[in-house]
DNA sequence: CTCGTTTTCGCCCATCAGGCGAAAACAGGC
DNA sequence: GCCTGTTTTCGCCTGATGGGCGAAAACGAG
C-alpha cells in the first residue's frame, strides 16, 4: 500500500504555533505571507525548525519571539503532529509539532510587516484563507481545542484582561466559542466553579449611560481544569 | 541558558505507544525487556523509528503489529511530543510522538518473549517500574488521557468486549478510573447519552446463583464525544 | 419452599445549567 | 428635579443530570 520508499531523504522536525486572539468581536490567527517558494503568497503559522539543544515548547517560544512579546503570550500548550511525509514540499521532508498559542484582547503586540492577523473562518470554510501548507489544518484543530477548553477550564483567562466586566468577557467568549452567550449564565457557571472573584472597582458607563458594570478577575491565571467535568467521581469527592 | 550546541547532531523520529489493558481487575500496559544497551534490562514500550514514506499514526500502527495483532486494538490516539533532547542517550538525537491504544478485556493477544503486561501503578508511583529513557512519564500520560475520556466520551468500548454486563463494566471502568464506581450510576450515565443498548439477552449466573444479568453493547464503537460536557452550549443545542 | 445471592428498578435528593423578568444604577433631556 | 432610555445585576423558577439507597425481581442450592 506504500509506495516505492524514495531514495534516503532527510527528515527535520518542525514547531508551528496558531497564535489566536479576539480582536474586533472576532476569533482571529497570527501568520505571515511568505515571500519565497515554496507557496509564495500564501499565509504560515509561524514557527521554524526544532535546534538540537531544544525541546519543541522552547523552540516554538524561541520562533514566537521573532513574531510577537513573548509576555503577551498568556498560555501555550501542545496541539498535535503534522507528519504527512508530503505535506512540506522539497527535499527534507518536515514533521511539524503543532500549538496553540491564546493572547489576551487588551494587547496590540507589535508584528513584523509581513505579518498579520487573521479572521479564524467556521467550521465549514478553511480555517485561514490562502493558507501554505497544511497551516489550515492547524488552525481548525487550535479553534476546536479552545472551544473544548473555555467550557471545562479556566482558560478564559488567556482571552481576557487582567480586570473586565462580564459582558466584556460574554462577548470574548461569544466570539471564541462561535455562538452567542448569556451573560448571567456565563457568569453563575464562572462564579460557582471558583474561577471569577469580584475586585471591588466599577467601570465607568458608555455613552449612553447604563450602570456601570462591576469589574471581576481571574482568580488563577494558570489552567486549571474544573473537577466537576469529570463524571463518575469517586466517592470521597464529595467533600467542600 | 541553553549550553553549548554540541557538533552537529543527527536528530530522528520515533513512535511510541502505551498499550492499555484492563487484566485481571487492573489498568495494565504492553512493554518489551531492552536486551541492548542504552538501558538493558529495563522495560521499554513498543514503537521505533519513523520511517520516511509514513505518517506517525502509520507508523505507530506498523510498529504495533510486531507486538501484538492489531485487530485488537480497539482504539488508538495521539498523546504528545516528548523532545527532551536528552531522553535517549546516543548519538542520534530522538524526538517521541506517543500514542496511547486500547485493548478490549476479552482478548490475550498473543506477545513475543520479551514483552509482557505490566500494573499501571497509581500516580504517586511511576507508572511503570523499571521503565526505560522517560518512557514512564508516557504511560502516566496515557493513563491520564483514558481516565479523563471515560467519564465524557464513549471510549469505554475500547475496554469492554462487544457484549457485557453491567457489572463487568462496572469493574473495567473501577479498573481504568482507579476508584470504585457504581453499577446504578454507570449505567444511568451511559444510558441517558444513548451509548449503551441492551442486546436483549442475559448472561447466566455465576456459581454463586443470582439473577441473571442483562447484556448490554456500546451503540457505537467509534469515539464519540458527549455534547453534554461542553458547557456554555449554544441556545438552539436544546432541541432533542 | 426457603434462604442467600446478584441484578435491576424506582424513588428521592442535591447540584447545576439555563431562562426570564424585575430591580438597581447610571446619562441625558425636559 | 423628574422622567426616559440604557445597561447591568440579581432573584426566582425550571429542567436535566449525577448520585445514593432500598425494595423488588430472578436465579441456584439445600
Amino acid at each position: 500500500m506504500a509506495r516505492p520508499s524514495p531514495a534516503a531523504r532527510a527528515t527535520g522536525h518542525e514547531v508551528l504555533a496558531a497564535v489566536l486572539q479576539v480582536r474586533g468581536g472576532r476569533l482571529q490567527v497570527l501568520a505571515w505571507q511568505r515571500a519565497l517558494p515554496p507557496h509564495p503568497g500564501r499565509w504560515a503559522l509561524p514557527g521554524g525548525r526544532l535546534r538540537d539543544d531544544e525541546d519543541v515548547e522552547t523552540s516554538v517560544r524561541r520562533q514566537l519571539a521573532e513574531k510577537v512579546d513573548l509576555r503577551e503570550v498568556a498560555h501555550l500548550e501542545q496541539l498535535s503532529v503534522f507528519s504527512d511525509p508530503d505535506r512540506v514540499p522539497g527535499r527534507t521532508r518536515l514533521v511539524a509539532t503543532a500549538f496553540v498559542g491564546l493572547v489576551p484582547s487588551h494587547v496590540d503586540p507589535a508584528v513584523p510587516a509581513d505579518t498579520a492577523w487573521h479572521a479564524v473562518a467556521a467550521p465549514p470554510e478553511p480555517a485561514l484563507p490562502e493558507p501554505a501548507f497544511d497551516h489550515a489544518a492547524i488552525v481548525a484543530d487550535a479553534r476546536e481545542r479552545l472551544r473544548a477548553k473555555l467550557s471545562y477550564t479556566n482558560l478564559g483567562f488567556a482571552l481576557a484582561p487582567p480586570e473586565f466586566t462580564i459582558s466584556a468577557l460574554r462577548e470574548l467568549y461569544a466570539a471564541a466559542l462561535g455562538h452567542p452567550v448569556s451573560a448571567t449564565n456565563l457568569q453563575r457557571v464562572l462564579a460557582r466553579r471558583d474561577l471569577l472573584a469580584p475586585t471591588g472597582a466599577v467601570a465607568p458607563p458608555g455613552p449612553a449611560g447604563g450602570r456601570p458594570a462591576a469589574l471581576f478577575r481571574f482568580t488563577d491565571r494558570a489552567l486549571r481544569v474544573t473537577d466537576a467535568f469529570a463524571v463518575l467521581r469517586p466517592p470521597e469527592a464529595r467533600e467542600g
